[in-house]
DNA sequence: CTGAAAGCGCTTACAG
DNA sequence: CTGAAAGCGCTTACAG
């Protein structure tokens, strides 16, 4: 056998981690007695051994169909090249983990999720933020080649700089890919993890509604952005479960900023009739438009309603504390853990998106229009 | 040949380390040719490559002589195993970073200044958060241990949950550390950086004394942390330049949360006669006061002028914006990583504490006291 | 103690 | 697109 791998095996046999006596458990019958090698890989899909050698490593003269053969072979087993074997023995897992920036409480959030998890599997977080990249910048291959070359156990992308085809480079190289919250829709294959928006936006009107409100304004987030689309579709839908119809000028959209909140307000203050309450598709958006409210003299929520959502901190410590639909952001970062180490196992995923509930938790920023009294 | 890496050799040319070009440089004539394998280094030797592979494997059934004839062609042809080689190839550094908790700007700033580094330099930052430790809570020397293991370029410490014992542990197996702003200095020979507090405290008190301010109260952070003691000596000193001395009930302590500001602003308001001023220990405590000024209907900056620290988006964004004693956060985390790379390349540095500059940003939330006209 | 020979696991080149 | 065959580099088993 290879490089000596077994000689380590013998010295360290009681650093074994759970992972691999559970992807022992997976093994079949035929694997079960020798070695996993990339042979017994290959029998086990029912090709040779060159071809699963070609998968692993990327090539594309391979058909689609073998390949999905192969890559649940690959699963269903739990290979471990040579590299990633002797580094299951070794060494502890890691795990890639890319965010677009953290200058969100979002994304402290979903990372604090993440480092949560990994603490308790024993894992290690390898972090790093788009656009601080190193001075070569890597194509989507090498970036798959270099996520593989380093045995990471799999990958957690929570960026919108990672296109499809950098997904799909991962996948076809069978790197465990979860991708949260994603701007677009991830190819084929990839796992990726939100939560009910669309649900979020509806709860949040409504509850505008129940309050009173008819003129109810949505300072949204990018347009591309398809869980800003689900947020208004769900505004959208309150409104005509009233029988009220949406109207374009109260519909903004930009960033999920602060400064996209200030302009939103501004704009919206300028319209007639103003609208009496505001629907935000973050707490950073939210924060804006407190913020140029309290520059205008308009009291929140007396002459003006606000709805956030992300439900971060930040929606706890705002004065007034703001009214938010809250994301289960650590939930979403633990779960995007707990399906890489699923798919590192070999487990079959029971499906590519995974959305969890939001809430909608009502604090000091809404109440009925024209209430003459502040809220206590 | 074995496990492709000379495919990737080819592909990654320009990546080659410097390292690899150093090992290049020793081939003799003989190897300079082929590829620098096992054979090689055999032909080299005058033995075979069963020899050699003895040799490397640590086995006992080699002569001495042939030994060291193996050894001496190992170093001269500069071999690396399939696996070195491919570490040397593809591998990355590793920095281990922990923090105490990322939910802070100040945080994330530090962070974001160290991830800008590593990307620059090409290394991987592994992150992890004190209290989310895993299952095992770890003994100082298992966790330097563990550094080692996995070969960490060195670490940099942001929390105060390490004590000496763990940082000389670290420092005494030659693991270079570095910590961010200790609670308290850190032991010996380990590397701290911080910022000049006592410079900046006495800035902000300063700055308000200028405005006309007498009676200036300090919201100040934990008891125990040096940086703290270090602003509150610096008000002190800038009271006492003017010939004023501090008055005990105007000088509060606690958490650098937004709560204790709260709290703070709540005792303040109560005392008679009030201060005109605060100086508030953090950009958060800032906040804080900021809010509870908000709920009693206190102006800020017209009857409660207030300065922060840290200088972090908070302040900026705050209404009204806040003044506040900046601290280089990023730079700090930057700085902190550079030391780490100058100590794995066995630089001596001139010194084991370093402070960078701190800056009083002067914004909207101080006024002279009693101003009757808002600020523009 | 040494090395020729056999073997292992992976990859490559190429015929079909 | 696939895989039999050849090849590579390292290791092992064993004859001397």
């Amino acid at each position: 056998m290879g490089y000596n791998i077994d000689g380590l095996a013998e010295r360290r046999e009681t650093e074994r981690t759970k992972y691999f006596e559970k992807s022992r458990s997976h093994m079949t019958a035929a694997t079960h007695q020798g070695k996993l090698t990339l042979a017994a890989v290959a029998r086990e899909a029912g090709v040779s051994a060159p071809t699963v050698s070609k998968v692993i490593n990327g090539r594309e003269d391979v058909s689609a169909e073998t390949r999905t053969k192969v890559l649940t072979a690959l699963a269903r087993t739990g290979y471990k090249s040579p590299v990633q074997h002797r580094k299951i023995l070794t060494g502890r897992q890691a795990v890639e983990v890319v965010f677009d920036s953290l200058n969100s409480a979002y994304a402290v959030e979903v990372l604090n999720g993440i480092l949560e998890h990994a603490a308790e599997s024993d894992i290690d977080v390898v972090l790093s933020v788009t656009g601080k990249q190193g001075a070569t910048p890597l194509s989507p291959e090498q970036r798959a080649r270099r996520i593989i070359d380093e045995g990471r156990c799999g990958m957690i992308v929570v960026t919108s700089a990672f296109g499809a085809d950098q997904l799909d480079a991962f996948h076809r190289r069978g790197v465990p890919t979860v991708v949260i919250d994603p701007l677009n829709p991830p190819p084929g294959d990839v796992v990726s993890i939100g939560t009910t928006n669309w649900a979020g936006g509806k709860d949040a009107t409504s509850h505008l509604l129940d309050l009173g409100h008819r003129r109810i304004a949505y300072v949204g987030g990018p347009d591309g952005a398809e869980c800003n689309q689900a947020r208004l579709h769900g505004y959208m839908a309150a409104l005509r479960a009233r029988g009220l119809s949406a109207e374009d000028r109260y519909i903004l959209s930009g960033p999920f900023r602060t400064d996209h909140g200030v302009q939103g307000m501004k704009t919206l203050l300028r319209l007639e009739p103003r609208p009496t309450a505001i629907f935000a598709a973050s707490d950073s958006i939210a924060l804006g438009v407190l913020a140029e409210a309290r520059r205008q003299n308009v009291r929140v929520p007396e002459e003006m309603s606000l709805v956030g959502f992300d439900g971060t901190y930040l929606a706890e410590e705002s004065v007034p504390a703001l009214t938010s639909v809250t994301q289960p952001l650590q939930e979403m970062g633990r779960a995007a853990l707990r399906f890489i180490l699923r798919q590192m196992r070999g487990e079959t995923l029971d499906s590519r998106r995974v959305e969890l509930a939001t809430k909608l938790v009502i604090r000091d920023s809404t109440a009925p229009p024209q209430a003459l009294e502040p809220v206590a």
